[in-house]
DNA sequence: GTGAAAGCGCTAACAG
DNA sequence: CTGTTAGCGCTTTCAC
């Protein structure tokens, strides 16, 4: 391994003057600064971050933690591009990304724990409400944090702005003539499960329309499968009077409600309209293709990305705690007008 | 931060018996350990990994290649269930991952300089064969690598046995009556793309049927746009005789090939049967669900981590290059006995 | 079974 | 503008 020592002296110079070349601290002649950088680069040396973590307290490394508990971790359509958003931003100003998680060498350690072995200069949350009590020991350590999930007092959340989806995906809805319209709900221990779910109950209310519990299921999970289990639970419970539009929370398990209504029968969008939340990439490829909500999943990771580098660099903020990114309406083919 | 000294001073020993404590070396009598760790729990000590790293030059940091560029990165559902099983299995060694990439604080480094700086252990290659020069020099180093996308020399990959897989379709597909089946191929520098391919031209002559041009096209890239145009020009190209099956190497593109071939007015499995590949999470939500080789990412992954793990401590490995993960033809309801 | 001391590679005063 | 020096927190001989 090549080190600061063996530079400075091919380079002639002291080990101080290379680390502070690297650095590019400006006290450096610009003779000294070209020879040290051509003979580090003749033989080859690439700083060492562990030593210069030691020294510095700095490990330029970002701590991420997401539950695969929930299926919504990396293997999330939404979560993985919002963090590879986000990995993509903290990159270009020198941070890598490190997973935390709680079981960590055999033993039960927590995520604070973690985070303090690997030194993070950060931390992204990307975790539900639900497992606030896991998380708390970093809430309350001052370990820099943002979240992209949850929502904490005092800590910074970047997040879609949830009511404005709903109210755009039943406004469409309502517009197009729909008064009959269920809810599937994501989880409501999630904040989107919560505010689409309230948001629906409050564009209901502002329209005089009445709210029928029947019309309403709450999905178990993040799964096509719990997806399926409410689309089904739905039909059952209306069969008495099928809603004539449904807004389901999320797209996974909109396109797995238009398959299980198409598999009893209904037609989409003659039948039943639906208007998902998500605008996933194979939101676009199904039959139909999907009306839904579109999250600005790139701008949800660069906007963490940037304000938890801010947060860390210690630089000035002046953003509310609680940001919310806007939603768009894509229309396709899973909605029309309702029949007389 | 609470260091050894701390932990060694309240206990009333050495620095260094807490560190052989914490390192678990015999030598320590029981007493001993037990204060040391009841009073590092007080102090709530966690030890400092860039401290640890620098004097063993170990950082428990495993390096992750992937490829953003090819659609098959993190946000691939294929790659992101190996990567978070290969996490989770290296997670209960201690390892941590990191992933590498190209641009590094603004300049361009290569993939080995990021390896370097970061110090990492191994490294994980799930990059094609595509960017062969960009990896080419972690290749050369002595950095330790297993692979779970491309091929190379002396190195260990885990992939799937794609001819298997193959044979299982088009065996398949064969016993119910098909003679005329197409192929729909991924890239064709991709790995995947290519033995899948050949196993579809081998099958074809170990049956003796005819191999046609015509009844192949490779799709673009990964991404459903690519998919769904490979199944319009497959329409195309055949217009004169269309198949009654077609093996679509990888269940995006199964799926988007399903729906295009649907809008087109044909039925499935009535009028083309389809077999893909992969099991991703939605194929078995599709309409019709979607037979398909089931790809054992779990076991991939696993596998990988294991290897990589033996590698680095230097364990007897008693494998072969190249492992092949068995695949399984999963039935479901997109393929049926060929009309007469 | 335990401890003293040197050192891992780098940075950060402080002098010069 | 450059160099000396003293750590950063931990591990590792080698004595005891």
């Amino acid at each position: 391994m090549v080190t600061i020592y063996d530079v400075a002296k091919e380079a002639g110079c002291s080990p101080a003057t290379v680390s502070k070349a690297f650095n590019n601290y400006k006290s450096i002649s610009q003779k000294t600064y070209k020879k040290i950088m051509e003979t580090a680069d003749k033989l080859g040396y690439t700083p060492n971050n562990s030593a210069r973590a030691l020294a510095t307290k700095k490990t330029w490394l970002i701590g991420v933690v997401l539950s695969e508990e929930l299926h919504t971790g990396i293997t999330h359509p939404h979560f993985s591009e919002i963090l590879q958003s986000f990995n993509t931003r903290i990159g270009e100003y020198g941070y890598d990304i490190v997973f935390i998680s709680k079981r960590f060498g055999n033993k039960e350690e927590s995520y604070l724990e973690h985070c303090l072995y690997r030194g993070v200069d950060g931390v992204l949350l990307a975790v539900g409400a639900k497992f606030k009590d896991e998380i708390k020991s970093i809430l309350e350590s001052d370990i820099k944090c943002v979240s992209v999930e949850g929502i904490y007092p005092n800590k910074y959340t970047v997040i879609s702005d949830n009511r404005m989806g709903s109210f755009q995906a039943l406004e469409y809805l309502y517009f197009l003539g729909h008064r009959k319209i269920a809810h599937i709900a994501c989880p409501l221990n999630s904040v989107a499960g919560r505010e689409r779910y309230e948001a629906y109950r409050e564009f209901l209310e502002s329209r005089g329309m009445e709210f029928n519990p029947k019309y309403v299921v709450e999905a178990e999970d993040f799964t096509h499968e719990a997806g399926q289990k409410a689309a089904l639970q739905l039909l059952q419970q209306t069969f008495d009077d099928f809603p004539t539009a449904v807004y389901v929370a999320y797209d996974d398990v909109a396109y797995v409600s238009m398959t299980t209504f198409q598999e009893k029968g209904f037609r989409i969008p003659e039948d039943i309209s639906i208007v998902g939340f998500d605008n996933i990439k194979i939101s676009a490829f199904t039959t139909p293709p999907l009306t839904t909500i579109e999250q600005d999943r790139m701008e949800i990771g660069k906007r963490a990305a940037d304000l938890l580098i801010n947060l860390i660099e210690e630089k000035e903020i002046d953003e509310p705690y609680e940001i919310r990114i806007p939603t768009k309406l894509i229309m396709r083919n899973s909605c029309s007008r309702v029949a007389e």
